[in-house]
DNA sequence: CTGACTTAGTGTATTTTTTACACTTCTACA
DNA sequence: TGTAGAAGTGTAAAAAATACACTAAGTCAG
């Protein structure tokens, strides 16, 4: 345990690294960002980067990027879906790494991420506003998002990154940002509602001068159900 | 190189090993056909198996793809896409093994896929008609599948599994084929013509008692042009 | 207390898309 | 030459998507 630093696991063929990466997708102040964490240690020490890393021999796949994202972050209990492998030969300067990248959808502002571990620091940045990126991190990022936007369009995935409660109008502002353009107010609550997902909950938004608005919680058993049965949702 | 049979590569964490697996649909006696490899050696040895290998490590993980089907099969020069990496720790008996799956629509008729190397036969079966296959390959396959249905809705790959000239009629078949319900001809050639993919030539099916039918032709560059404006092709 | 401000909330008419459906055409072969 | 068999074609009805403008409910300032 002592002076045994080197050459403790040996194999017949050179045998690349596994690492994860996660790109968590956030919603505040008006706008969809992404966390990200800056590098405490070479290589790429003090960039900014997605959070993750190697892979334990006894976790699977998710349960190493969850652990790296608490680890990191103090993010936990998210649920994250695969994005992609990424195994380029030339991405990580350490040698041959095949990194799988998961994505996720979390309310940004229940989560105040704070860097540890190997990240000395850890912060949401604007989708359309984001800082040079450590390794092939941009390409990877590129693919979440662009995944992401074909994924609003028939899954209701949108309503992970809100409250549990919210109001239509925060549901429809949350489509907008992520598609990029306006949607008719009607056309999207008769759609929406439509879907029989939605359930009214008797109160309303707190707050502000003007009529309050009514709120609704996701019906995931309803969807579930739904989804099961053939439905296509689609916005 | 002669009696240094082990202990090559050594590394201060343990790594797991990184394998590719194809999954290669194809199209012939009017069913939907895999292509799977009855493996040579332990484990599974004469186990029916999805044909791929471990990786290089000079090599992309498309290209050690393609290699394996290559030496396995004697397929090559197959657009190969993505599907998903599985890495859950029991999947091989060799120890930890993450394998990045992908799959390819191929013309099952041209392809007489032959058995080599790891592989001592490789055979073409109907996806309802599946032997028991090693590791976890029926829940890669599964997942392929499930991939497949969804992606031929909105992405004109079905014609991959096609002669390079077809018939409406073939195409619709192929179609009916993999969402596994009838569809009604005169919408359907309504719809595929309506969105100008397909390039009809001057010439018909030869053979059979009967009118001979049209001939098309896959526009391909036509299809780029119009995904690049946002176009949303979907049966 | 009331009027001004702000966002919530609602319905209908038009257009577009999807669906359902049946007969004629063309060729090979008996 | 006529029969068998798949190819090929149009229209009407139903459903879905779109465009569009006003009233309702609450807060706050005066």
């Amino acid at each position: 345990m002592s002076k045994e630093t080197k050459a403790k696991y040996s194999y017949d063929f050179p045998r690349a690294s596994v690492t994860v990466d996660c790109v968590l997708f956030g919603l505040s102040e008006d706008k969809l960002k992404v966390l990200l964490i800056q590098r405490a240690h070479d290589p790429f020490a003090g960039k900014w980067a997605l959070p993750g890393g190697f892979i334990e021999m006894e976790e699977s796949l998710e349960a190493s990027a969850l652990r790296e994202l608490e680890e990191e972050t103090g993010l936990s209990k998210i649920y994250l879906e695969q994005l992609y492998t990424f195994g380029d030969c030339g991405r990580d300067p350490r040698g041959r790494t095949i990194s799988v990248a998961y994505f996720a959808l979390v309310q940004a502002a229940e989560h105040h991420a704070k860097g540890a571990d190997d990240a000395s620091a850890a912060e949401w940045f604007p989708v359309d506003k984001l800082p040079k990126l450590a390794f092939d991190h941009a390409k990877i990022l590129d693919c979440a998002l662009t995944r992401l936007r074909a994924k609003v369009r028939y899954q209701p995935i949108g309503f992970e990154l809100l409250p549990r409660k919210f109001t239509l109008s925060q549901l429809q502002r949350l489509y907008e940002l992520i598609l990029g353009r306006e949607l008719d107010k009607r056309n999207f609550r008769k759609k929406i509602l439509g879907m029989s997902v939605l359930e009214e909950l008797d109160e309303v938004e707190a707050g502000g001068a003007r009529r309050p608005a009514k709120l609704y919680r996701f019906h995931r058993k309803q969807y579930d159900a739904l989804v099961k049965q053939g439905f296509h949702f689609e916005i």
